[in-house]
DNA sequence: TAACGCTTGTGAGCGTAATCACAAACCGAA
DNA sequence: TTCGGTTTGTGATTACGCTCACAAGCGTTA
């Protein structure tokens, strides 16, 4: 089954798989693991365990499971983990600043390594232990310290120039949270997490399972009155 | 056409066309809109808005396109924007305190009304214009407020404890910040938001691009090699 | 009114992802 | 070595989403 690519519906799920692992090695010292307990750990149905693991290779012991160690490994491996993609974060505003101070990113190996702003009231000032460099030196930094990974937290209208300037010094992944659309050429990498789409998404539902609440409410009242009636 | 139920991918995407038309409204005046030039706003084909946009009715007209305040009706009135869910973060680290004062949640007509952490020495400051309330006090709060969505910006380890009790003071709907698994009743819809996850997905893609770089690398080489020997 | 250009709405086809279900393989016991 | 219990790995099936391509319908012009 190796080399075939491995499908992108999996590749989002191996990072949960590897938080599980990781859960087990440290707190129980588990050595063993099946895809029915790794799946409870993460969330999903056993099958689709078993199917996702597979594509790493056949790394699990049939009659048995998979051995926790090194099955972390080996996703590591998967997922490009086992060298370190520094990280840089452009705009200082809120949420750049929780990023800088994230720990999150660290314990998963991440590294943020330089961040900036255009704000000259900002330039300067030390954020999670590193101090504010303006946007302009960007290109000169990412050079000097390998970036790999650009981060986005400008407002929505900075972002697509700070995109931009991210290509054109060389990155080649970027993590937009700007509510913004970015268009980037083909070989660079771009994701999205925008905060206020999950929110209208949890809305969108919310108000359906309310407006079905509520129909069922009128049916029954028509129903007793009909009945009464 | 209509009543079919709406795909969840075309909700996902709901909330990216509304943007765009907020944009198109505000700043051109446009009146009308081409499922073209959305598509290229939102960045995505025009084959799909229009498929997209065919669940919520015949709102378009042909030879001409979409009346644009009549489709921001439409789709802020689908996802139930119309009216407004007040939301409640728990969890005041950096990342509560940043989403705590984010505009775009403003910007898109969500207000969080209330804040929680457990931490006494949190507790009763005030992050965002609002004061940090003790978690006891989730339920009472909750009721008081009609509060309808819970954010959870916790640790890891506190999260599955703050799902049930939010599921337990009736919310139904949980944006979920905190990098862990959380399992609530089949009525609760939970959005997972992970930001280390993203950057593991990134890591892969520029891993393996890096990775393909390298082989065809070597393959010059060795094709160099054979053509000179 | 008729003809033409433009854009929507959607059926059909295709590819990807999820699920099912079972043979293959392993371990331990007898 | 054989047997029974267990768990993986994967072919087959089903569901879902995306894209294509074109008929249907609108507005405009003559």
């Amino acid at each position: 089954m190796r080399r075939r690519p491995i499908p992108e519906a999996t590749v989002g799920r191996l990072p949960i798989y590897l938080r599980a692992l990781l859960d087990l090695a440290e707190s129980r010292g588990e050595t063993n693991v099946s895809s029915d307990e790794l799946a409870r750990l993460a969330g999903v149905n056993a099958a689709k365990v078993r199917k996702d693991l597979s594509y790493l290779g056949s790394y699990g012991t049939r009659g048995v499971g998979y051995d926790v160690e090194y099955l972390l490994y080996q996703i590591t491996r998967e997922l490009g983990l086992t060298q370190d993609w520094p990280a840089a974060i452009v705009g200082i505003g809120n949420l750049g600043r929780a990023l800088a101070s994230y720990k999150g990113f660290s314990e998963r190996g991440f590294r943020i390594t330089a961040i900036f702003d255009v704000d000259e009231s900002v330039i300067g000032e030390e954020v999670g232990g590193m101090i504010v460099r303006h946007l302009d030196e960007l290109k000169e930094v990412v050079a000097e310290m390998g970036t790999s990974i650009g981060i986005i937290a400008t407002p929505p209208l900075a972002a697509q120039e700070v995109a931009d300037k991210l290509v054109d010094a060389g990155v080649k992944s970027i993590l937009n949270f700007a509510p913004a659309v970015v268009n980037v050429p083909p070989d660079v990498t771009v994701r999205k997490v925008d905060l206020s789409i999950e929110l209208q998404i949890l809305s969108f539902y919310q108000q359906r399972t309310q407006a079905i609440a509520t129909a069922r409410e009128a049916n029954r009242r028509l129903r007793n009155q009909h009945g009464a009636g």
